[in-house]
DNA sequence: GCGACAG
DNA sequence: ATCTTGTCGC
Protein backbone atom coordinates (compact mmCIF):
# COMPACT_ATOMS: atom_id res chain seq x y z
CA UNK A 1 0.00 0.00 0.00
CA UNK A 2 2.63 2.29 -0.34
CA UNK A 3 5.23 3.39 -2.90
CA UNK A 4 8.99 2.66 -2.71
CA UNK A 5 12.40 3.53 -4.93
CA UNK A 6 12.69 0.41 -6.37
CA UNK A 7 11.84 -1.20 -9.64
CA UNK A 8 8.85 -3.23 -9.88
CA UNK A 9 10.13 -6.49 -10.96
CA UNK A 10 11.90 -6.77 -8.00
CA UNK A 11 8.78 -6.76 -5.73
CA UNK A 12 5.58 -7.88 -8.12
CA UNK A 13 7.16 -10.08 -10.92
CA UNK A 14 3.97 -11.22 -13.45
CA UNK A 15 4.67 -14.82 -12.83
CA UNK A 16 6.35 -17.15 -10.96
CA UNK A 17 8.65 -17.93 -13.81
CA UNK A 18 9.75 -14.21 -13.89
CA UNK A 19 10.04 -13.92 -9.70
CA UNK A 20 12.89 -16.62 -9.99
CA UNK A 21 14.47 -14.62 -12.97
CA UNK A 22 14.39 -11.86 -10.50
CA UNK A 23 15.46 -13.54 -7.91
CA UNK A 24 18.83 -15.40 -9.62
CA UNK A 25 19.34 -11.32 -11.19
CA UNK A 26 19.00 -10.12 -7.12
CA UNK A 27 20.96 -12.60 -5.71
CA UNK A 28 23.91 -11.45 -6.92
CA UNK A 29 23.50 -7.98 -5.72
CA UNK A 30 24.01 -9.89 -2.06
CA UNK A 31 26.92 -9.02 -0.39
CA UNK A 32 28.17 -11.37 2.15
CA UNK A 33 30.90 -9.99 3.68
CA UNK A 34 30.43 -7.29 6.93
CA UNK A 35 30.48 -4.00 5.72
CA UNK A 36 28.21 -1.93 8.34
CA UNK A 37 29.36 0.24 11.55
CA UNK A 38 28.31 0.27 15.17
CA UNK A 39 25.04 -1.72 15.81
CA UNK A 40 23.00 0.31 18.17
CA UNK A 41 19.90 -1.13 17.28
CA UNK A 42 18.52 -4.42 16.40
CA UNK A 43 15.51 -5.27 13.76
CA UNK A 44 13.49 -8.15 14.36
CA UNK A 45 10.58 -8.53 11.45
CA UNK A 46 7.59 -10.71 10.97
CA UNK A 47 4.21 -11.33 8.99
CA UNK A 48 0.63 -12.75 10.48
CA UNK A 49 -1.80 -14.58 8.41
CA UNK A 50 -5.15 -15.57 8.46
CA UNK A 51 -5.57 -18.47 6.74
CA UNK A 52 -9.46 -17.46 6.33
CA UNK A 53 -8.98 -14.08 5.46
CA UNK A 54 -10.83 -13.65 1.65
CA UNK A 55 -8.53 -10.63 1.47
CA UNK A 56 -5.58 -12.66 1.70
CA UNK A 57 -3.82 -10.29 3.50
CA UNK A 58 -0.42 -9.88 4.82
CA UNK A 59 -0.59 -8.30 8.50
CA UNK A 60 3.65 -7.13 8.95
CA UNK A 61 5.54 -5.88 11.97
CA UNK A 62 9.30 -3.94 12.20
CA UNK A 63 10.38 -3.82 16.15
CA UNK A 64 13.15 -2.22 17.04
CA UNK A 65 15.62 -3.45 20.31
CA UNK A 66 18.04 -1.19 21.92
CA UNK A 67 21.12 -3.25 22.78
CA UNK A 68 22.52 -4.42 24.99
CA UNK A 69 19.41 -4.56 26.87
CA UNK A 70 17.10 -6.40 23.95
CA UNK A 71 14.19 -4.15 24.92
CA UNK A 72 11.71 -3.18 22.31
CA UNK A 73 12.08 0.37 22.06
CA UNK A 74 9.65 1.20 18.77
CA UNK A 75 7.04 -1.08 17.40
CA UNK A 76 5.33 -0.68 13.56
CA UNK A 77 2.47 -2.60 11.64
CA UNK A 78 1.69 -2.30 8.02
CA UNK A 79 -1.03 -4.37 6.33
CA UNK A 80 -0.84 -5.21 2.65
CA UNK A 81 -2.86 -7.48 0.31
CA UNK A 82 -0.86 -10.68 -0.22
CA UNK A 83 0.46 -10.58 -4.45
CA UNK A 84 0.57 -14.29 -4.63
CA UNK A 85 0.00 -17.52 -2.16
CA UNK A 86 2.80 -18.87 -0.05
CA UNK A 87 5.07 -21.05 -2.76
CA UNK A 88 8.29 -22.35 -1.63
CA UNK A 89 11.18 -20.10 -2.83
CA UNK A 90 9.12 -17.34 -3.51
CA UNK A 91 8.24 -15.82 0.12
CA UNK A 92 9.55 -12.59 -0.69
CA UNK A 93 7.60 -11.45 -2.98
CA UNK A 94 4.18 -12.11 -0.86
CA UNK A 95 5.62 -10.51 2.53
CA UNK A 96 7.94 -7.99 1.22
CA UNK A 97 5.19 -5.36 0.04
CA UNK A 98 3.63 -4.83 3.77
CA UNK A 99 7.22 -5.19 5.76
CA UNK A 100 8.27 -2.38 3.39
CA UNK A 101 4.83 -0.36 4.36
CA UNK A 102 5.48 -0.91 8.10
CA UNK A 103 9.75 0.29 7.69
CA UNK A 104 8.55 3.11 6.24
CA UNK A 105 6.52 4.47 9.67
CA UNK A 106 9.33 3.80 12.04
CA UNK A 107 10.80 6.89 13.48
CA UNK A 108 14.25 5.43 13.94
CA UNK A 109 15.74 2.82 11.88
CA UNK A 110 17.39 -0.49 12.86
CA UNK A 111 21.35 -0.52 11.78
CA UNK A 112 20.94 -4.63 11.05
CA UNK A 113 17.70 -6.30 11.29
CA UNK A 114 16.95 -10.11 12.09
CA UNK A 115 14.55 -11.98 9.07
CA UNK A 116 11.86 -14.71 9.97
CA UNK A 117 13.31 -16.77 7.17
CA UNK A 118 16.44 -17.88 5.72
CA UNK A 119 18.69 -15.17 3.77
CA UNK A 120 20.78 -17.27 0.89
CA UNK A 121 20.26 -20.60 2.19
CA UNK A 122 17.57 -20.47 -0.66
CA UNK A 123 17.44 -22.76 -4.10
CA UNK A 124 18.78 -19.66 -6.00
CA UNK A 125 20.50 -17.62 -2.80
CA UNK A 126 17.66 -15.29 -1.73
CA UNK A 127 15.71 -15.85 0.55
CA UNK A 128 13.07 -12.97 2.37
CA UNK A 129 16.24 -12.27 4.09
CA UNK A 130 18.56 -11.81 1.50
CA UNK A 131 15.64 -10.11 -0.57
CA UNK A 132 14.35 -7.55 1.96
CA UNK A 133 18.70 -6.67 2.84
CA UNK A 134 18.87 -5.71 -0.87
CA UNK A 135 15.49 -4.35 -1.70
CA UNK A 136 16.29 -1.79 1.50
CA UNK A 137 20.11 -1.65 1.24
CA UNK A 138 20.21 -2.66 4.82
CA UNK A 139 22.41 -5.42 6.72
CA UNK A 140 20.18 -8.42 7.35
CA UNK A 141 20.76 -11.76 8.76
CA UNK A 142 18.02 -14.82 7.87
CA UNK A 143 16.79 -16.83 11.26
CA UNK A 144 14.57 -19.68 10.23
CA UNK A 145 12.73 -22.02 12.12
CA UNK A 146 13.08 -24.49 9.38
CA UNK A 147 15.38 -26.21 6.30
CA UNK A 148 14.40 -25.27 2.58
CA UNK A 149 17.04 -27.22 0.86
CA UNK A 150 20.23 -28.42 2.30
CA UNK A 151 20.91 -30.22 5.77
CA UNK A 152 22.95 -30.03 8.93
CA UNK A 153 26.31 -32.09 8.11
CA UNK A 154 27.53 -33.58 11.17
CA UNK A 155 24.42 -33.55 13.44
CA UNK A 156 24.01 -31.03 15.40
CA UNK A 157 24.86 -31.82 19.03
CA UNK A 158 21.89 -31.91 21.94
CA UNK A 159 23.05 -29.28 23.97
CA UNK A 160 22.11 -25.94 23.68
CA UNK A 161 24.43 -23.45 22.17
CA UNK A 162 26.01 -25.70 19.64
CA UNK A 163 25.68 -25.21 16.00
CA UNK A 164 26.72 -27.21 12.94
CA UNK A 165 27.27 -26.40 9.14
CA UNK A 166 23.80 -26.33 6.75
CA UNK A 167 25.45 -27.55 3.64
CA UNK A 168 23.52 -27.58 0.21
CA UNK A 169 25.17 -29.15 -3.33
CA UNK A 170 28.34 -29.40 -1.33
CA UNK A 171 28.20 -25.75 -0.70
CA UNK A 172 28.01 -23.64 2.89
CA UNK A 173 25.01 -22.27 3.15
CA UNK A 174 24.41 -21.18 6.59
CA UNK A 175 24.49 -22.54 10.04
CA UNK A 176 22.29 -24.70 12.39
CA UNK A 177 22.37 -23.35 15.70
CA UNK A 178 20.67 -24.99 19.01
CA UNK A 179 19.47 -21.92 20.46
CA UNK A 180 17.54 -24.05 23.46
CA UNK A 181 18.03 -27.80 24.75
CA UNK A 182 15.33 -29.88 23.55
CA UNK A 183 14.33 -27.60 20.67
CA UNK A 184 14.57 -28.05 17.20
CA UNK A 185 17.35 -25.86 15.84
CA UNK A 186 17.52 -21.91 13.80
CA UNK A 187 18.80 -22.20 10.35
CA UNK A 188 20.88 -18.77 9.84
CA UNK A 189 22.46 -17.64 7.38
CA UNK A 190 23.42 -14.59 5.28
CA UNK A 191 20.90 -12.10 4.40
CA UNK A 192 22.83 -9.17 3.00
CA UNK A 193 25.79 -7.29 4.52
CA UNK A 194 26.74 -9.71 6.93
CA UNK A 195 29.66 -12.75 6.96
CA UNK A 196 28.05 -15.93 8.51
CA UNK A 197 30.23 -15.38 11.35
CA UNK A 198 28.71 -12.07 11.71
CA UNK A 199 25.19 -13.22 11.51
CA UNK A 200 25.52 -16.17 14.19
CA UNK A 201 27.11 -13.93 16.47
CA UNK A 202 24.69 -11.78 16.91
CA UNK A 203 21.49 -14.39 16.63
CA UNK A 204 23.55 -15.78 19.63
CA UNK A 205 23.56 -12.40 21.32
CA UNK A 206 20.09 -11.61 20.46
CA UNK A 207 18.96 -15.02 21.63
CA UNK A 208 17.72 -15.52 25.39
CA UNK A 209 15.73 -17.73 27.18
CA UNK A 210 13.80 -18.56 24.08
CA UNK A 211 13.91 -20.75 20.93
CA UNK A 212 14.05 -17.95 18.91
CA UNK A 213 15.87 -14.53 19.32
CA UNK A 214 14.03 -11.79 20.96
CA UNK A 215 14.09 -9.39 17.41
CA UNK A 216 12.36 -12.22 15.66
CA UNK A 217 10.19 -13.51 18.71
CA UNK A 218 8.98 -9.67 19.56
CA UNK A 219 8.52 -9.23 15.78
CA UNK A 220 6.10 -12.66 15.72
CA UNK A 221 4.36 -11.22 18.82
CA UNK A 222 3.81 -7.76 17.20
CA UNK A 223 2.49 -9.00 13.97
CA UNK A 224 -0.22 -11.30 15.48
CA UNK A 225 -1.22 -8.12 17.57
CA UNK A 226 -1.64 -6.37 13.84
CA UNK A 227 -4.02 -8.63 12.70
CA UNK A 228 -6.13 -9.22 16.11
CA UNK A 229 -6.14 -5.57 15.99
CA UNK A 230 -7.19 -5.32 12.57
CA UNK A 231 -11.20 -4.62 12.03
CA UNK A 232 -12.58 -7.00 9.75
CA UNK A 233 -10.07 -10.47 10.68
CA UNK A 234 -12.20 -12.39 13.18
CA UNK A 235 -11.49 -16.05 14.26
C1' DG B 1 8.45 -39.64 -12.83
C1' DC B 2 8.40 -39.08 -7.53
C1' DG B 3 9.06 -36.55 -3.26
C1' DA B 4 10.46 -32.10 -0.82
C1' DC B 5 9.13 -27.71 -0.10
C1' DA B 6 11.00 -20.94 4.55
C1' DG B 7 6.19 -18.68 6.04
C1' DA C 1 1.25 -19.17 8.61
C1' DT C 2 -3.03 -20.75 11.59
C1' DC C 3 -6.78 -23.76 14.25
C1' DT C 4 -6.00 -24.24 20.45
C1' DT C 5 -5.89 -26.20 26.74
C1' DG C 6 -4.10 -29.02 29.09
C1' DT C 7 -0.54 -31.90 29.84
C1' DC C 8 3.80 -34.59 29.98
C1' DG C 9 8.77 -34.12 30.85
C1' DC C 10 13.02 -31.86 31.97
Amino acid sequence: MTDHPVPAEWLHPPDPASARRAQTALAERVVREDAFGEVRLLGGVDVSNNRFDPEQRVFAAVVVLSLPDLRVVETAGAVARAAMPYVPGLLGFREIPALLAAWEKLRTKPDLVLVDGHGIAHPRGLGIAAHLGVVLDVPAVGVAKSILVGAPDPPLPEEAGTETPLLWRGERIGTALRTRRRANPLYVSIGHRVSLDTAVAWVRRATGGYRLPEPTRQAHLAANAVRVAEAGSPR
